[in-house]
RNA sequence: GCCAAAGUGGCGGAACUGGUAGACGCGCUGGACUCAAAAUCCAGUGAGUGAAUAACUCGUGUGGGUUCGAUUCCCAUCUUUGGUACCA
């Protein structure tokens, strides 16, 4: 498998040619000459009307960056196009397509810098990536590729935005936002820690903004997670960013004010050991409720607190801050009067952005009391003094927690909750509530290569949806962003400006985020042509959902929120017939560089994907990265390995053609022996289920044992062979399909189908029993399959390794598992 | 801090529902073929004691426990990775 294409040797003294061997396996050769006969022969154009059960299998489509695709990003395309094989094999008519989400900043960046129109750079490298992934011989339907920046396409992008905008779940909203300083754009909060990780600048800054009302639907994206299967810690990471908390509104009345303060808590049952209330900086109140003698105080604090960036005001800083405003509210509970706070750790966002503080059983309301010196009191049973530090615990009772209506005291909990709460509602003080710490979609981008919002505003200050879609691209001088924060879209007058019936209008120069072309695209593979409809409604109910959704884990909540989010909306249209997209979701492990760790270009440890390719040829590249370890793992390259995986290949083509013969081997017709049958019948099943199951690691290396056995024996049987190669035609589909041919096959391989199993044969006949002396390993034997547990028994004590641990003892217990071992305890 | 996952030879990793730990591959050692090399093939390869292909001891992060028997189950603890971070 070197790239010795033929190997001549020389001899330098008579200068003869003494070695020519030209059956060597030659990759490059053979995977161009299928490559080609597939695109040929549409060996994987997807079947429109098929009897069969379907299958779709989808990659996470790629972002055509110009750097090319490195040897990780192989991983999850290589496992998709081994399960989407093997399906096929299986009788399933398989949907498995590939295209290009290919708006996005880097090619904009490019443009601002060079004057390369996106489009170009896009086009660009997208033939790049197209040809590595060819060069990888995955069974795209390439005929069904899709690119987000294609109008064909995005006209739906932006048909679903005017859906959204038609429910009342695409609004404006002068919000503050995530401003990237260097991206002159705003950020959706999920991207904000990726971009300053990347050293980027974010600051807060108030902007006209698209907003997506993705709260509207949180409890559904919650509750639907249950119903999926997906991996655990990918759940769990979207109901922590939806964060449904269950807690109770509840108003303070304020003294010397004619009028109360809202709080919302979690723990209603604390109320009587409210000790202050603290209320955000930028809460409506907070300067009003500032006595004459603390106003300079109070003022200070809240511009102070709007100079700090976001990070300033959460991450790192652990020292509270915070100023007395001099009014107080009462505890409705003891009638005790409570001073009200200003402090920035508490979030204008949430809830009311007011709090009530109970030191005692909050660790961040104790460390407040004991900075600002306010008083601590125990309300639910502590293991320890309270003054010394705080008991969160909840498996505890409420105690010092009556007044003349209410008692909690000795309730654990969830009732002392409910009482409370219900207190509360009967009182007219307080009602029960649920809060999301997820917030709306920040939807709007100020850029250029991105899909225009089709909304007009008039000059009456009315919006209108643009009736011609799609609304495309208007051409560009420069790609620079305007001064006032506006997208390149604002310098284009022509574009721009416009008048109709209702009057004259400005477009919307916003754009939509790069995640709005893959919050759908696994629809439009289904019907990539249909001019009339996203996706037609048949079709759609035949391929939906995605039986197996594979990429990386960085996706967790975003674009699988998204995309969620979007999918339910379009139920509701009546557009999609199910609830969720993505049936089963399963994220690839990192690869990382020979060092150990991520690749990147700063580490100069990237393995690019054409450099191994060249090397070694795409079906050993398959091969390696998927014995490198179970798919879900993170897992180092290993240059060296992929020696090994080649060296098996090329095992499999001497099965056919031997060393030192031209010609392909004569395969023998006759029966296997029965050892050769065995083996192979197991090496069927055990593909079969660790395929279905990707664990292709060790897949791959049942094949290799069946392989050496093959050799060792130096069978040349035809069963055997050929059920080897329909066994590894998933994985190495050139070879595949060069031996199939050699053996006399007409047909491609990837026709053939999988091969079933005979139970009776995959069970060994004669086992090997372990003898164990008080657990200890003493001496094995074999015996027939099935044998009973008196035979196992009497076979075990005569062993001869055996018998010396037993001379002199007595044997107190005799355990015997059937096939598997005999243990004696003895003494 | 909190949540989740994982710690097995020199390395990547295997091991079904608690039943012979280390499959398969890399690397390494020796041998065959060769003038020589490459390629290929054969044998060996967890650690220790032993002349030994005899035998025994130890061994799945660490310390305990349950069990005839634990990489697998339980408790504690350390480390690594991923996620999250004042969400009241």
């Amino acid at each position: 498998m070197q790239v010795t294409l033929c190997c001549f040797f020389f001899n330098i003294e008579d200068q003869t040619v003494i070695y020519q061997h030209p059956m060597r396996y030659e990759f490059s050769k053979t995977e161009a000459k299928w490559q080609a006969r597939w695109q040929q022969h549409n060996t994987f154009k997807t079947a429109e009307e098929s009897g069969k059960p379907k299958y779709y299998v989808l990659d996470m489509f790629p972002y055509p960056s110009g750097t090319g695709l490195h040897v990780g990003h192989l991983e999850g395309y290589t496992a998709s196009d081994i399960t989407a094989r093997y399906k096929r094999s299986c009788g399933y008519n398989v949907l498995h397509p590939m295209g290009w989400d290919a708006f996005g900043l880097p090619a904009e960046q490019f443009a601002i810098k060079t004057g390369t129109h996106p489009k170009l750079t896009t086009e660009e490298n997208i033939r790049s990536f197209k040809g590595t992934l060819q060069a990888m011989g995955f069974s795209y339907d390439w005929s069904r590729e899709i690119n987000t920046t294609d109008p064909g396409y995005f006209k739906w992008t932006q048909w679903i935005f005017l859906k959204l905008y038609e429910r009342g779940l695409a609004y404006m909203s002068e919000v503050d936002v995530n401003w990237c300083e260097e991206l002159k754009t705003v950020l959706a909060n999920e991207e904000v820690e990726e971009k300053i990780a990347d050293g980027y600048t974010v600051v807060r800054r108030p902007l006209r903004q698209w907003v997506l009302k993705i709260t509207a639907y949180a409890d559904r994206l919650l509750a639907d997670l249950d119903e999926l299967n997906w991996p655990e810690n990918v759940k769990q990471m979207q109901r922590n960013w939806i964060g449904r908390s269950e807690g109770v509104d509840i108003d303070f009345e304020l003294r010397c004010h004619n009028r109360s303060l809202r709080v919302y808590t979690t723990r209603p049952d604390t109320l009587f050991g409210a000790t202050y209330l603290v209320i955000s900086p930028e809460h409506p109140l907070a300067e009003k409720l500032a006595t004459a003698q603390q106003l300079i105080e109070v003022k200070a604090y809240i511009s102070e607190a709007k100079l700090k960036t976001e990070l300033e005001r959460t991450g790192l800083q652990k020292e509270k801050s915070g100023v007395f405003t001099g009014s107080y509210a009462i505890n409705p509970a003891t009638g005790e009067p409570l001073p009200v706070w200003i402090s920035d750790f508490v979030l204008i966002s949430y809830g009311t952005g007011a709090i009530m503080s109970v030191p005692a059983h909050d660790s961040r309301d104790w460390e407040f009391a004991r900075q600002y010196n306010l008083p601590i009191i125990e309300v639910i049973k502590s293991p320890h003094d309270v003054q010394d530090k705080v008991f969160e615990g909840k498996d505890s009772v409420s105690v010092n927690s009556s007044n003349n209506e209410i008692t909690l005291n000795g309730l654990p909990f969830s009732e002392a909750f409910e009482r409370m709460a219900s207190w509360l509602e009967t009182k007219k003080v307080g009602q029960r509530k649920v809060n999301y710490k997820l917030r709306d979609w920040i939807f709007s981008r100020q850029r250029y290569w991105g899909e225009p919002i089709p909304i007009k505003h008039y000059d009456d200050g009315t919006l209108r949806q643009e009736t011609a879609l799609p609304l495309v691209l208007p051409e560009v001088e420069a790609y620079h962003p305007t001064s006032t924060g506006e997208s390149p879209l604002a310098n284009i007058p022509e574009w721009l400006y416009g008048r109709d019936e209702h009057g004259s209008f400005r477009r919307e120069t916003n754009t939509m985020p790069q995640w709005a072309g893959s919050c759908w695209y696994f629809l439009r593979f289904i019907d990539p042509d249909n001019r009339e409809q996203l996706i037609d409604p048949e079709k759609e109910r035949y391929w939906m959902n995605v039986d197996l959704y594979i990429g990386g884990a960085e996706h967790a909540v975003l674009h699988l929120l998204y995309a969620r989010f979007w999918h339910k909306v379009l139920f509701d249209l009546g557009v999609v017939s199910s609830k969720e997209p993505f049936k089963k979701l399963f994220n690839q492990g990192m690869i990382l560089g020979e060092d150990n760790e991520k690749m990147s270009k700063s580490r100069g440890n990237v393995i690019p994907a054409d450099q191994v390719l060249g090397k070694y040829g795409a079906d050993a590249v398959r091969l390696y990265e998927m014995f490198l370890g179970p798919l879900e793992q993170v897992k180092p390259w290993n240059t060296n390995g992929i020696e090994g995986i080649s060296r098996f290949l090329s095992k499999v083509w001497r099965l056919i053609y031997p060393e030192h013969e031209e010609q392909a081997t004569r395969l023998s017709e006759d029966a296997m022996p029965e050892e050769l049958q065995r083996r192979m019948h197991k090496t069927i099943k055990k593909v079969g289920d660790d395929t279905e199951n990707l664990k292709f690691n060790t897949a791959i290396s049942e094949m290799m044992v069946f392989v050496n056995e093959l050799q060792k024996a130096g069978s040349k049987n035809r069963e055997a062979i050929e059920t080897l190669l329909i066994l590894l035609a998933p994985y190495a589909p050139h070879l595949t399909e060069e031996l199939w041919e050699s053996i006399g096959h007409t047909e491609s391989i990837s026709l053939a189908s999988f091969p079933s199993f005979d139970p009776s044969l995959v069970e060994e006949s004669i086992l090997t029993i372990a003898v164990q002396i008080n657990g200890k390993l003493r001496g094995t034997f074999l015996a027939p399959a099935k044998s009973p547990k008196e035979f196992l028994l009497q076979e075990a004590k005569r062993v001869e390794s055996v018998l010396k641990f037993v001379e002199g003892q007595t044997i107190l217990r005799e355990i015997v598992i059937p096939e598997k071992l005999v243990n004696f305890v003895v003494k």
